[in-house]
DNA sequence: GTGAAAGCGCTAACAG
DNA sequence: CTGTTAGCGCTTTCAC
């Protein structure tokens, strides 16, 4: 079997307590038993057992990663972001994906309490705050990405989606628009409404009065941009120049509506998304999206959360990030 | 401090034996004592710790899985599935993206071993058979995806090549092309082998003899897969009407690369991929491409993984999935 | 510098 | 049916 500290003590001709101080570098040992030690453990093949550290106190150098759909690009590379951090750190991450479903939810925080995380990042929609707040009693630190708990004491992570909005709403406008369109998410979504809101300053600062008509929900599937577009090509004479959609996926179903339709993008209809996932470079025309800083995102929450597990860090804090826009294909003069 | 089966049964009046069987449903207790034994559960929000129950000789319930990238959309679809089927049975998942990089997987290995793993999914390449062998000594199931090692005792899910391959070049001389390139990935996978001599067989058994200048190595990303095609359109008179890219995102470097040059695809060029990620929805014109049944490959790998650590199983399985052909609009006639 | 010993929270005989 | 007890592999005082 898997050979133990006691297997490595009696080789070395130590006591595992020794060896034990070898292996976390703490207390003081000589140089000439430290490297015997250190041989024996290599030519034992060695492997310390993480999961009876962590038992006698220590941390199981684990986090919890809950997200809607690791499938989703944006979602995926997020997770790669947030994995290439704490890999860094020696962390290893749990993945659990919600659908943004109660149950699976509860199911998988129920599972990360049991296998004893050293914390969890949220970047999934969450229902079930009574969890949380156990996780915050039991001193799990909690970090959130793209989504706050304002009433909790957690830390936060999010680009500033106003802005975002904002953005997106200028760029459209600086084309000439006037009859812009919005796909939002999810009206329940903070980060969705606000987006829209940001949106709606833009033309508001342009004078432009916003059209209630022109502004659909969507969700996060193409499928459902596809119908949000469709929707809004029916109002024909009132039909949009241009369309924020609150997310790339959306853009993407909302040029592919257009082309059902035979309008031209960008000539016929401009189109820009948000996020900036890999899908907008490959459709074409490549999409002009409002970028999430997904990198700098992931290596953010990770760093609050091995502070907030360090105890580094007494003051809950959030993040604000900024998006940015990027032009390419999708968008063009009225 | 987070509650211990010490509490419980102290809470509830009997032994921590007690607790211990009704949490397991081992042993013989009455209703009455597990009832109330659940109650106190319930009422100090128990969560026994499975670290503390793993020391104990039991399964960790965790599963490492190793890919290349999880931010690339078919090993994102994979993952899902994985985590889904594993999910079923209880099993939490470790994400380890190596970029195929031997020193991150060196290390991620290392990182699984220490954290007692019950088992290994690898969807990476794997450079570093020695650690798989102590693995495999250790008595810790590995499974592969898409690769085998016939050397070692590891099970094995991977999709029919040489078909998909076959199909592909099938495909494209129903549709009377005759000059027909292939974009490898990576001639020194197997995988990526078999699709080339599968394509080519079926030009064989078309009576068409391959041209060796049509075959090119592109790798796995978008940028690679433009590369390989501006080559092949370089070729001018010999230039292909065809082109079997070895991956989705092959496939669309292809024809981006096809677009520059004012090609339009399908009636200048017909392209082919191979996975059937999401991608090939999302690209204008839709790509055909060769679907690899990913729901099911996670399924299966999972089912033999788990079947393994349970000891059902002594002897190690190789699963071929078929491949299958989904027309879109990226193919057409010469 | 090094080692003996007491846990960490749980499981699994083995008694009763 | 229920409880006692001996570990699981490691960390951490506290002596020596």
């Amino acid at each position: 079997m898997k050979p133990t500290i006691y297997d490595v003590a009696q080789a070395a001709g130590v006591s595992i307590a020794t060896v034990s101080k070898v292996i976390n570098g703490t207390g003081r040992i000589s140089d000439k038993t430290r490297k015997n030690v250190r041989k024996v453990m290599e030519e034992l093949k060695y492997q310390p057992s993480m999961v009876a550290s962590a038992l006698t106190g220590k941390n199981t150098y684990t986090i919890g990663l809950t997200l809607p759909d690791l499938a989703n690009p944006f979602f995926a590379e997020i997770a790669r972001a947030v994995e290439d951090r704490g890999h860094e750190s020696g962390f290893n991450f749990f993945i659990c994906s919600t659908d943004n479903d109660p149950a699976k939810e509860e199911k998988y925080f129920s599972l990360l309490m049991k296998k004893r995380v050293d914390g969890v990042i949220i970047a999934s929609r969450t229902h079930n705050t009574a969890f949380l707040k156990k996780m915050i009693q039991m001193n799990i630190p909690i970090a959130m990405i793209a989504r706050e708990l304002p009433a909790l004491a957690v830390d936060t992570v999010m680009v500033d989606d106003f802005l975002g909005g904002y953005q997106a709403g200028s760029h459209l406008i600086e084309l000439g628009h006037r009859r812009i369109a919005v796909v939002a998410e999810d009206l329940n979504e903070m980060s969705s409404r606000e987006r829209l809101r940001g949106c709606r300053q833009a033309m508001l600062d342009a004078g432009i009065e916003p059209d209630e008509r022109l502004v659909t929900v969507g969700g996060f599937t193409l499928e459902s941009g596809k119908e949000a577009m469709r929707r809004l090509l029916l109002l024909d004479a009132a039909r949009p120049t241009a369309v924020f959609a609150c997310n790339d996926v959306l853009a993407i179903g909302a040029i592919q509506a257009a082309r059902e339709r035979g309008l031209h993008v960008p000539t016929m209809l401009s189109v820009i998304g948000f996020d900036n996932t890999i899908l907008a470079t490959i459709i074409d025309p490549p999409l002009t999206t409002i970028a999430q800083p997904m990198q700098e995102i992931g290596r953010r929450v990770v760093d609050l959360i091995i502070q907030e597990m360090r105890g580094e860090k007494t003051q809950k804090q959030r993040v604000l990030l900024l998006p940015e826009l990027v032009v390419r294909g999708s968008t063009g003069p009225v």
